[in-house]
DNA sequence: CGCACGTGTGAAGAAGTCGTCAACGCGCCA
DNA sequence: TGGCGCGTTGACGACTTCTTCACACGTGCG
C-alpha cells in the first residue's frame, strides 16, 4: 500500500485530504508541524509526501531541504501563494510538484499518482531472485548460476523456466505453458514440452532422471518447486 | 547539455521558449505537430518534453502514450485549458507536469529544472565509471580508456556500450538496446546489432572473436559482463 | 501378461540467427 | 570539390536453436 505524509498545521485540511487518499486505499500519516514532519517522515518512510508550504514553527522550503538531506521520497507542495517567487523557490529546494490553493482534489490525486509513478519505476532494481540447492535464477538478470558457473539457456528454455518460476509452488498447466511460451496455436504440441523440461533438467539437475525441482505432474502439467 | 523538445503549434510561444531556454544553456529542438513531436523524439533523444496540448493534427493524450511507449523522458504539459479533468488525463496518461496557459517563464523554468534534476538523479546508485580486465568506461565523461589511451567511439556506438554498461550483469533485449539507441521504428533492425556489436569488440575486446565483456545471447540480446 | 497411455531421451535435419567483410550514400569540412 | 567519418545495406559462411522422429520407460488396467 502508498503511503502518504500530509503535513499540514489547518486540521480541515488534513481532514479532507486523510478522508480523500484513504478512501483511495493510500496509507495516511499527518503532522502539524515542520518538526512534526520530519521526525514522522524519518519513522515512517512515506512513498510520498503533500506538504503545506504555511507552517507554524519552520519555513517550508527548510522543510524540504530537511528531507532531501537524505530521502529523494517525491514532495508535493501545497501553498495559498500564487507568488512565482515562492514556486520557483520550493522547486529549486527539491519539491516535485507546487500545487496553489484553493486546489481541486481531483487535480491533486492526479498529481500525486504522477509522483508515485515516476518514483516507483525507477527502482527496477529489483531482487528478483530465486534459490534452489542445485541452482540459482536471476529473472531480472535473466541469468541462472549453478555451481558457481553460469548455465547458457536458449530463449526457449529460458521462456519454460521463467513461467514455472514466476509461479513458483504451482502447477502450471501443460496449455498455458505452450500458448505463453510458443504462442497460441500450440497449445496442444505437449511434445514440445518435454524435449524441453529434458533438456533444462539436464542443464539444471543434478539427477536429471530423478529431478527434484522441476517437477512433472502427470497429465496436467509441470511444478518448481525451490 | 541538456536537450529540450518544445512542442507547441504557435510561433510566438516556441520563439520565447527557445530564446528563454537557449540563454540558460539548454540545447532546443522544436516541433510544430504531434507528429513531428514523435519523429523528433525518436531521432533527438531529448532530456525533457515541453508538450502544448492543443495540436493541430493528434490529440495531446495520444503524443503522451505514444512517447511513453518506448521512453520514460519527463514531459511537461502546457495548456490553455484549466479544467481540472485535462490536468487529470493528461497526468494519468503519464505527464509529470501539467502547467496552464498563461504562464510565467519563471515558473515554468522551475518546473523544468524539477523535472530534469528529478530523472536524472535516478541512476543514483550507479558508479559512473566502471572497470573491465581490458577497458574502462566512464559514463559521465562519455569517455572509454583501453590500455591507457582514449578509444574513439561514434555516437551509436556509444549509444550500445552505455545502455549494455548501463544494465551491466543484465540481458538486454535486441528490441530494447534499439528502440533506445535508433528509436522505437527500428526495434526490428536486428542487423544493426551485429554491425555495431562487432565495431565495439574490433575496438575494445582484447580477441574480439572471442569476446569476454560483450557477450551474445542468441536470439534474445547482449550483455555486458564487467 | 500384454497393451495403452503419457512420458523421457538422444540424435539428426531444417530453420533461423550471428559474425564478418565490403560497398554504398550522405553530410560535413577543409 | 574531394576526402573523411559515420550510418546503412547486402551477401555468405559459421554457428545455434527449433522441430521432428524413433524408441525406451513405467504405471495402471483388463
Amino acid at each position: 500500500m502508498t503511503k502518504v505524509l500530509v503535513v499540514d498545521d489547518e486540521p480541515q485540511i488534513v481532514r479532507a485530504l486523510r478522508i480523500n487518499l484513504a478512501a483511495r486505499g493510500y496509507d495516511v500519516s499527518t503532522a502539524a508541524s515542520g518538526q512534526e514532519a520530519l521526525r514522522v517522515a524519518a519513522t515512517e518512510h512515506p512513498d510520498v509526501v503533500v506538504l503545506d508550504l504555511g507552517l507554524p514553527d519552520i519555513d517550508g522550503a527548510k522543510v524540504i531541504e530537511g528531507l532531501r538531506g537524505w530521502t529523494s521520497v517525491p514532495i508535493i507542495v501545497l501553498s495559498a501563494r500564487t507568488d512565482s517567487g515562492d514556486k520557483v523557490s520550493a522547486l529549486d529546494a527539491g519539491a516535485d510538484d507546487y500545487v496553489t490553493k484553493p486546489f481541486g482534489m481531483d487535480e491533486l490525486l492526479a498529481r500525486l499518482r504522477a509522483a508515485v509513478r515516476r518514483a516507483s519505476t525507477v527502482p527496477a532494481g529489483e531482487e528478483a531472485v530465486v534459490e534452489t540447492q542445485a541452482f540459482t535464477v536471476d529473472l531480472a538478470a535473466k541469468k541462472v548460476i549453478r555451481d558457481g558457473a553460469e548455465v547458457h539457456l536458449t530463449p526457449t528454455e529460458w521462456g519454460v523456466l521463467e513461467l514455472l518460476v514466476r509461479n513458483r509452488g504451482k502447477l502450471v498447466a501443460q496449455k498455458q505453458l505452450l500458448q505463453e511460451v510458443w504462442g497460441p496455436s500450440y497449445a496442444s504440441e505437449t511434445h514440445y514440452l518435454r524435449v524441453y523440461l529434458a533438456q533444462l533438467r539436464r542443464k539444471l539437475e543434478p539427477r536429471p532422471s530423478r529431478p527434484r525441482h522441476l517437477l512433472t505432474e502427470a497429465g496436467m502439467g509441470y511444478r518448481f518447486e525451490p
